[in-house]
DNA sequence: ACGCGAATGTAATATGATATAACTTCGCGG
DNA sequence: CCGCGAAGTTATATCATATTACATTCGCGT
């Protein structure tokens, strides 16, 4: 209720930790309406801030953008960690496609803002929000399982990864509630993620017998 | 060098068909700058009209939009379809896969305008960009050759469709340049056309035998 | 405990984009 | 030839970004 939250008092001036607030806010009006939503006045009115306030921790709007960005993508390792943590009768590799899923359809906003918004083109290597999109990519690699030369796991994981994103994208878009949808996304996914294996695995035993 | 080109006068009454002169500007715009980069007032401008001229055709940035993703996707398909009648030794599986991966990177503020961009998830079912849009990926369907059950061309259509678009946008944030990337994009996509095949006519045979 | 400096926030303002309203011009059909 | 409607213009309201100059307050050293 109280506009003063005053918790987080790591750097708490007059605000108290502005920084942090106007990130989180930014992150839920992404959320709803997508990269195109965020609104630097916006946000410092819902926070009780003047306008120009937000200008001291972010240079610009696309500063600001970035940092939502990268806390996505920390959000969104977070929540696959955990899942695939517990264990489950499904492979690693399909509740990181499923999940992947859900998240991109539930969470379009931010999804959009992570994978198809020009703000991670513009990252560069060593920045923080690069950093954040490898470590995600990280994770699939890891829930790839396979014990294969670090080339084929990389460019299943590849496959797999830009596979996904196809799909949460074209969901999104209405394209795959044509004519052509008597498959429901679930299945499709689950079908790519047979596929991949299946072609690792054989893509494994070639290399294996090339290399004897 | 004219400002007034005044060809195209199905209807010419001030400056000479402006609405189709906005789309084709618009279009330039975006293919340096992406979907961000219109501006009704900098196009009023550049074509030597009032800024609020571009009303009188589109009511607002929306809709403009809106005609010029749907000009993008005729222009793809005109493209794609003529490639694709020319004979080859390539299968018109590859072609459209390569050609699509070419567009999306060199022409890519006109591939986020169509395939990444809110425009299209709103497009009603009906509607001029939808149609546009389902034609397109009609040529992707015939592109796979194959005489299969209608339902499993459309499923490897739909996985090579969402595996592609990926690539394609995971190319351009950088994402396929990290340690992973010793493969190159071209090679990649060629493997997904293959492994595509490869799982459709394992899926017509098994079909086979069980319709049998 | 005092005061200085830097971090943080505000007020005022410039710029530029979207969009609307009211008015003007011109071509065409009756 | 006249008037209606399409196409365009001027003027204006609104809103978002971003900058500049000013005010506040925290926190650290002396």
């Amino acid at each position: 209720m109280s506009p003063r939250p005053a918790r987080k008092a790591l750097k708490a001036y007059h605000h108290g930790d502005l920084r942090d607030a106007l990130v989180q806010a930014a992150l839920h009006e992404v959320e709803l309406g997508g990269p195109e939503a965020i609104s630097i006045s916006a946000l410092a009115k819902k926070l009780g801030v003047s306008q120009p306030a937000p200008y001291k921790h972010f240079a610009d709007r696309e500063t600001l953008l970035t940092a939502v960005t990268a806390e996505a993508f920390r959000q969104f390792s977070a929540m696959m960690r955990t899942a695939l943590e517990k264990p489950s009768k499904q492979s690693k590799l399909s509740r990181f496609a499923q999940l992947t899923l859900d998240f991109g359809l539930r969470r379009n906003g931010i999804y959009r803002l992570m994978f198809a918004s020009r703000t991670m083109a513009c990252a560069p290597k060593g920045s923080e929000l690069h950093s954040a999109a490898m470590e995600t990519f990280e994770l699939l690699v890891e829930a790839l399982e396979a014990p294969a030369v670090e080339l084929l796991r990389e460019r299943s994981a590849l496959k797999i990864w830009a596979s996904l994103h196809g799909v949460v994208m074209l969901a999104e878009q209405g394209l795959l509630t044509g004519q052509a949808a008597h498959v429901s996304r679930e299945e499709l996914v689950e079908d790519i993620v047979q596929e991949t294996k299946l072609a690792l695995s054989v893509a494994i035993e070639k290399a294996s017998k090339a290399g004897s």
